[in-house]
DNA sequence: TAGTGGTCTAGACCACCGT
DNA sequence: CGGTGGTCTAGACCACTAA
């Protein structure tokens, strides 16, 4: 392969082969062409396709993997990562019990949901105009009847037409299995801030705590492909029982 | 190489050749033949040294820079990682201000440092036998001059003899740089729950901040090579002008 | 210019999975 | 058994750094 097509080295926009072909992997991806839960081409087929080595095409795979954008089975292939799995549930609720590591049977009730004209704060975080349309869920999730987090959803209206408190209260398993099946919107990341603050009268009724308790707001961005938000969150979470966890690596 | 020599694959302790020589690179960090912010033998050096090719080497060392434990700069070869560094500081401090996205000048004043039989939360976290000696410190970090986290910092009496008040406030810089330079404790990762409680009499003053106020609790546990605790961290956090940031892979 | 890490290749063999 | 991902090798060349 000549030096050109390989990413003209001394360009200031340089980029490996297996970053270039990890780039064509996620287009298709995101294209749809591969849906979530499915097999890619395996290896040696997707170099000779690209005419690049297995090992470049495995380095790329190795980048997407990592990303949690595909998973690894040996002796299987390489498949798209779905949040319809067992091992996806809790990768973005960092909820977990005081004692035992695993929380117990969780169930979400839908509280409201509407469209409306995007408030400035949603906006900004979904990047969109002021007063184009959005989506906003509130939902209460109970872990073993506990009321334990409070929830809004702010989604944009135009990637999720038709979506409905019914069809939402209807569904089983995961928000993000939803999303990802109904409206082809795959979360990928997300960043989260952590405040400390005073349950007022509103959350401290439907949570079931006095007014005053102490809680954490939870301020959530969610991304998907080429780091575009799609999802704005802000949720009330009770420390009594629970905390939030993390890996500090 | 043969099988045998290679990990014998076919038995359940089976591991590939690349986590053994990894194995050993540790075993060198770990024993101080390497110091933090040296430079370690090149790829092909090792390679010949431990008679395999540089490409397992190299994953080994792949391994090692994405858990932190060593730093790579081409041209100049691979260093080992230390808490004396600009990129270092942040990794273990997650609080950032609401506005702008690098704390401001943070200043640290201890409040009180001494000596004393472990409680037995503290001999559970750090795997102590009940009543062995530990430290502890107690401090307070403001940021522009606010008071903004009280920190518990428990540390095993055995690892950090000599450690006093006056010795942590002469010290300029990180303090895990301290411990790392100073009592040869290399901080490798840690695990924190974070919850939302009200501020007691004692931390409401010492923060000056309202009784009841909503801080976030941030309890740390900290670790070093082959996952051995070897501190234990309560924090408050006054969350008005900060929060608690984190990534969601 | 010499030495380092970074990329890419081609080929071999192993471990694992389903048939 | 055939096909997949996983490991390991040997060698080539590139990019970056420091002398």
């Amino acid at each position: 392969m000549k030096a050109a097509a390989r990413g003209e080295r001394d360009a200031p926009t340089f980029s490996p082969l297996y970053r270039q072909i990890k780039g064509l992997l996620t287009r298709s991806l995101q294209s749809g062409e591969w849906k979530p839960g499915e097999l890619i081409p395996s290896e040696t087929e997707l170099a000779t396709r690209f005419g690049v080595s297995q090992g470049t095409v495995r380095k790329a795979i190795d980048e997407l993997a990592a990303e949690n954008l595909v998973v690894r089975r040996q002796g299987r292939g390489t498949y798209v990562a779905t949040h319809h799995e067992a091992r996806a549930q809790f990768r973005f609720l960092r909820l977990r019990p005081d004692q035992g590591s695993v929380p117990g049977p969780m169930d979400s009730r839908i509280l409201e949901c509407r469209r409306l004209r995007a408030p400035v704060e949603a906006a900004r975080a979904l990047q969109l105009r002021a007063g184009e349309a959005v989506v906003l869920i509130r939902r209460l999730l109970c872990f073993e009847g506990q009321p334990t987090v409070l929830d809004e959803i702010w989604l944009p209206g135009a990637q999720f037409r038709g979506l409905t408190g019914e069809r939402v209260a209807a569904y089983t398993g995961p928000l993000y299995g939803l999303f990802e099946s109904e409206f082809g919107v795959r979360m990928i990341r997300a960043t989260e801030r952590v405040k400390a603050v005073a349950a007022d009268a509103a959350t401290a009724e439907a949570l079931a705590v006095p007014v005053g308790e102490p809680l954490l707001l939870v301020e959530r961005i969610t991304f998907t492909y080429e780091d575009r938000p799609v999802e704005m969150r802000r949720g009330f979470y009770v420390t009594r029982g629970h905390h939030y966890r993390n890996e500090l690596g």
